[in-house]
DNA sequence: TATGAATGAGCTTTCATTCAT
DNA sequence: AATGAATGAAAGCTCATTCAT
């Protein structure tokens, strides 16, 4: 039991944590929500039943976790977008946008942060964590905006409002790429960072 | 031969079906999706459980008549707004949004909307009705952002594409007006149709 | 109220009893036991759930009213063919199959009896009185095969036991005639009375 | 990997399996097929309701299961006695009669295939395999009734039907052996083979 | 850790029966 | 008598969670 050992073990657990959490995402994603029960993530993710317990306490926990991971990389995302000095705040809304709207998996993250908010038997703690990191990554967004109108690039007006618009327009529009149907509507980015640039400019 | 009213109680069932839907709707908007059960449907609405069987056949024909009727209601108005003359488009953006974010079980249709979607179990039928019914609302949307288009109000683009950011924003936003969580930023319809606003001319 | 309208009031609602008998017996026929459950028997009877309610006092009445007139019916129809002596026994045992192949409800009645008899909730009474009637029904039966006995027609042995065989393989047969499949054997009456014939006179 | 021991598991599952369809067995021919709900089959296994849907998909799938079972058995009986070149036709038309009306669950059977063909809720698969089965296992009988008539030993007629009037017999009489009344009629397995027999030589 | 059988609460749905009209 | 809405006790089934191995 050497100190190595012990590390590895620990890495190995959290890998199989993360590819539990992975598993988790794409049932949710491919089926829908209500799909998502444990026997299907445990498929997925080729464990038992009971091992998926192992690694998270409840039903709830894994959803949570999921909840968490993605809140959690887009922060780190957004953060790193408002501090970048080579891109202007309109290619950084129009990366933004681009990768949520490519990622066919998203819609998953909009829908999970509502279901975990509003159900009464996921624990307050869960769902206060949920919320206060929805509303802690409005912050890095908001100051995108900042940046924007400073530059004249972006339309005037309350920036965290802006930002909470934007946010809340890319995820109506996650919600339509679910699976199962057919909107006669492309999704462009470049029209969508659109409704937010200063054209009196122009 | 009966000693009953017929027409009477031809309307008394109506009503009575159409207060179930009222208090389904608002089982889900305020305690969420996953806790509306049937049970909990049927007290709210001061009827046994077995009979709420009576006037739906299931729980999904129940959601997607919820659904359905918010549906039409929303579609009805907005082609009255389309067809509407005495206020111009930027005028009509701004009713819609006030009125959607105002009333506070809206969420519940984008919720509804989206569930009814991705879960498998619910027949085909009654999801591509749903599915339907939405396409076909976003015409007079359209409609909407042509004439502003024509009076140079609104933003030069696809009038569909942005009829659909402009439901998919109002949609993105009512979801945070789900219960179980302060967002520390206000919503404000005149900030928000700005976005879809001609600023050039300004 | 002249008791010659109380007499026809009385006739009245006895034709009507016996109207929602027969719709009974129709549709257990046609749909299965299962199947036959009050509303379908109301509507069948053209009447409502309720009004069936005024002509018999719960479910297991009106099928033991339908096997009751079955069984008295039958009994009936065997006691004067037992005291028939224009027909010999060989040719009454035709006449009683044939009947009965011919008649495609009678599957219905073998099952009612049998799930009248083994169905705990079914009142003691009622189960005691349909078995009972089973068993003076073969009375008249062994009546006939003591009669083809003595002309020397029929096979020797215990006519009750004979009398019991013949009835069995009856019901045994009738359940093949019940809807929902297609048995690739031809049932003739002629072929079957041949087993109980004395055929070493031949 | 696994600490379980992976052979000893399936044979023990598949030991539970058949240990559920025998309590099944039992509590249909005990207390009738009404009574046979899943919490009473759970019960007499000594399971609990949630652990029987682990072994079977559907009540209707372990009736299916238990009657073809006892379709199988009985198959693999009268084949092999079709094939006994040790006894003749009329030896084994009485081991099977004496076999069937020994049993005392038989009735269950033939109540089972009833109930499960004209029930309109049961999958058309399971009806059709049921029906299919009991149209094959007509087949080994016939080739009994063939032998006996090569012999000179049951009576002269289409084997076939005579296969199908043998079984309808055994049938109808296995209903008067389920539980609840007293058949004041001895069954006695040599009288009922009498009537097949060809007395013509005596 | 790993397995999947076992548990039981809870859900949807059915249906015999009652009751107000 | 006639109606059909209303009731509530089951039934079938699901699934998060626990537990023996």
């Amino acid at each position: 039991m050497s100190p190595r050992n012990v590390e590895r073990d620990r890495q190995a657990r959290e890998a199989r944590r993360e590819h539990i959490l992975d598993c988790a995402l794409q049932v949710i994603a491919k089926q829908g929500l209500d799909a998502a029960n444990i026997k299907s993530i445990a498929k997925e993710a080729k464990a038992s039943v009971g091992n998926v317990y192992n690694y998270f306490e409840s039903k709830d926990a894994i959803f949570s976790a999921v909840l968490e991971r993605g809140q959690v990389n887009y922060g780190r995302m957004i953060s790193e977008m408002a501090a970048n000095s080579e891109l202007n705040a309109r290619e950084k809304l129009l990366a933004i946008a681009d990768g949520w709207i490519k990622t066919p998996t998203n819609w998953a993250f909009t829908i999970m942060l509502q279901s975990i908010r509003t159900n009464e038997t996921v624990s307050p703690k869960l769902r206060e964590d949920a919320t206060r990191r929805f509303t802690v990554n409005l912050q890095p967004m908001a100051e995108i905006m900042r940046q924007g109108q400073r530059d004249g690039l972006l339309l005037e007006g309350d920036p965290e409002q802006h930002a909470f618009y934007f946010v809340s327009l890319i995820q109506g529009l996650t919600l339509q790429l679910a699976p199962g149907y057919e909107i006669p509507v492309a999704i462009r980015a470049a029209q969508l960072v659109r409704l937010f640039e200063n054209k009196s400019e122009s």
